[in-house]
Formats: C-alpha cells, sequence, structure tokens
DNA sequence: ATGCTACCCTGGCAGC
DNA sequence: TGCTGCCAGGGTAGCA
C-alpha cells in the first residue's frame, strides 16, 4: 500500500527517465479509469515532460505540449497528469516487448534521447485516480491534491501547533490528509509505536508532540532509504521491492510479542483502519 | 467543524 | 479440488 516513502520511492525512479523525455501518446487500455477530458489527452501527445514530482501520496508530471497544439485557441498552455496509486497502483518503467500485466489501464509512449519506452499504470483494485487537466485552470489535477502539510518539511513547534486543541484520537490525526499528507496506515502505527504513543490517546502534551514528530521523520526517513515497504504487492517504477517491511515493529504483527517488551501486541479499528500496537509500550497519557 | 459508516474493487486466504 | 465468504484499506460521500 503506497504511502509516502513509496511513492517517494516511485518518483525516484522514475524522474530520471522521464524528465525531459517526450510523451509520444497515452494508451487508454481501460478508458473508465482514466479521467479528465478525452480531447486533452489528445493535446498530450507530443508534450515535453517537464518534471516528476510528488506531493504527499501523489505523483505529478508536468507536460508543456507542443507549439502547435499551445496555440490553439483557449487551450490551456501546460497540461498536468495526476496519480494516485491507492492501494495497488503500480507504475512501471516496461519495454514494448516485455508482456503486459493484467490490469493494465493506461501506457504512457515516451521517446527520449536515450530511445523509446514506456510507462505502464497497473491497478487491479482501482483504489487509484488517474486525472489529465490544465494547469493552473478549474480542471489543475494538483487541486485534488490534499492540503495537509508535507511531513519531512514540517518543523516540531508547527506540527505541536497544528495538531494541538484537535480532540480526536491520535491515530485518526495522523491519517487525516489535510493534516499531514502523507502517511497511511502503516507509518502512522510505526511512527506512534516509536514515539511510545497510544493510537487512542487524545490532546497530546507538547513533549509527547515534539517525540511524535522526530519518530514520524524517523520512520519516513528509514523507509525511503530502503526503498519503502513491500507488503501486498508494491514495487518501485523497476519492478524492485522496497525492504522496509522486515523493519515494521507493529504494522501487520498482531498477536507477535513486541520487540522491545515481549508484550504480545494488539490490533483495533480506528478510523475504519486496523491500528497495530503494544499495550504496554504505549501509553494513553 | 467533527466524526462516524459505507462504499468502491480484486486477490489472497481460511474453512468446509 | 473448488467453492464461498471474509478481509485488506486510501479517499470520499453521505449522514448524524
Amino acid at each position: 500500500m503506497p504511502e509516502l516513502p513509496e511513492v517517494e520511492t516511485v518518483v525516484r525512479g522514475l524522474a530520471p527517465a522521464l524528465t525531459g523525455a517526450r510523451l509520444l501518446a497515452i494508451e487508454a487500455l481501460f478508458p473508465e479509469q482514466l479521467e479528465g477530458p478525452p480531447a486533452l489527452y489528445q493535446r498530450a501527445s507530443g508534450a515535453l515532460i517537464e518534471g516528476v514530482r510528488r506531493k504527499g501520496k501523489y505523483i505529478l508530471l508536468d507536460l508543456v505540449p507542443p507549439a502547435g497544439a499551445r496555440q490553439q485557441k483557449s487551450a490551456p498552455r501546460h497540461l498536468r497528469l495526476m496519480i494516485h496509486l491507492g492501494m495497488t497502483g503500480k507504475l512501471l518503467l516496461s519495454k514494448a516487448s516485455e508482456p503486459l500485466e493484467k490490469h493494465t489501464h493506461a501506457i504512457l509512449h515516451f521517446r527520449r534521447s536515450g530511445g523509446s519506452g514506456q510507462l505502464r499504470y497497473v491497478d487491479p483494485r482501482r483504489f487509484g485516480r488517474f486525472v489529465l487537466g490544465a494547469a493552473g485552470a478549474e480542471s489543475d489535477p494538483e487541486r485534488l491534491v490534499a492540503g495537509g502539510r508535507e511531513p519531512l518539511e514540517i518543523d516540531a513547534a508547527e506540527m505541536a501547533a497544528l495538531f494541538h486543541g484537535r480532540s480526536g484520537p491520535i491515530k485518526n490525526l495522523l491519517l487525516n490528509q489535510n493534516l499531514l499528507r502523507g502517511l497511511g496506515n502503516i507509518y502512522a502505527d510505526e511512527s506512534l509505536f516509536r514515539a511510545g504513543i497510544h493510537p487512542r490517546a487524545r490532546r497530546l502534551s507538547r513533549p509527547r508532540l515534539y517525540r511524535l514528530h522526530g519518530a514520524v521523520r524517523e520512520v519516513l526517513a528509514e523507509a525511503i532509504a530502503a526503498g519503502g515497504s513491500s507488503i501486498s504487492d508494491y514495487v518501485g517504477s523497476s519492478g524492485e521491492k522496497g525492504w522496509f517491511q522486515v523493519r515494521h515493529r507493529v504494522y501487520g504483527r498482531t498477536g507477535e510479542p513486541c520487540l522491545r517488551c515481549g508484550t504480545p501486541l494488539r490490533r483495533v479499528v480506528l478510523a475504519g483502519r486496523s491500528a497495530h500496537f503494544c499495550p504496554r509500550c504505549q501509553k494513553q497519557k
């Protein structure tokens, strides 16, 4: 399940291959899954891929259409493609000769100095999104990105201020993309364990919020360095697996002994998601 | 504003 | 062996 570290890994894999490349066409194999006006998909043909970015769990491709397409009246100058991987989405750099994976919904054909290639968008469960729109316009898909802060950019005092006065369980707050964007179930649970905070804890004191801030940064940085967590079927843009899952201390370990104190780990449901925690190491107050 | 539940969807697995 | 049923959860809609 791609969260910030997985999406960051994908973007780091895509950027060198796609930045400066020419998008030849977007081939729609399952058009129902692709959002945005069909005319824009036409206009994207021949566009320069100016950049590949991550914002929260979203991947953004900035596209500059060729001059001819740009000069049409009312035609937007720049286009933007936004991809959210949902639970099972993948973006794979492939050669045309490689066999198509099941549930491939779109193929981006591109060409660069080194030759031609494909970027394939695969999403069996279709929880992901693939949206093309005009940059800066009403339809700009970047507007769909939640307004939370980047957890690796916010400092401890800012995060404490952001969370202060919120009444909900801390786990719910960590999953709220309008506060911090990029944390999902795995890294929220892992961060809370490292900070010694119970997922149901509310109205955390300032020192505990500072500790949580440090834990979030630490977990995300380690996970990015490890190439993300390959649970379910996550892989990077070259099909490579991450290995942070072997360092998970609570996620998916219900009933197993806590690595710190040996107490069996427990699971409760919060915000409709499983929260994994150590009942002894993680305190409500 | 806030917080819940339901829903979208397929693959993997347990149980019979 | 093959079927059924349940579970995983990111994000959003609809409701209290």
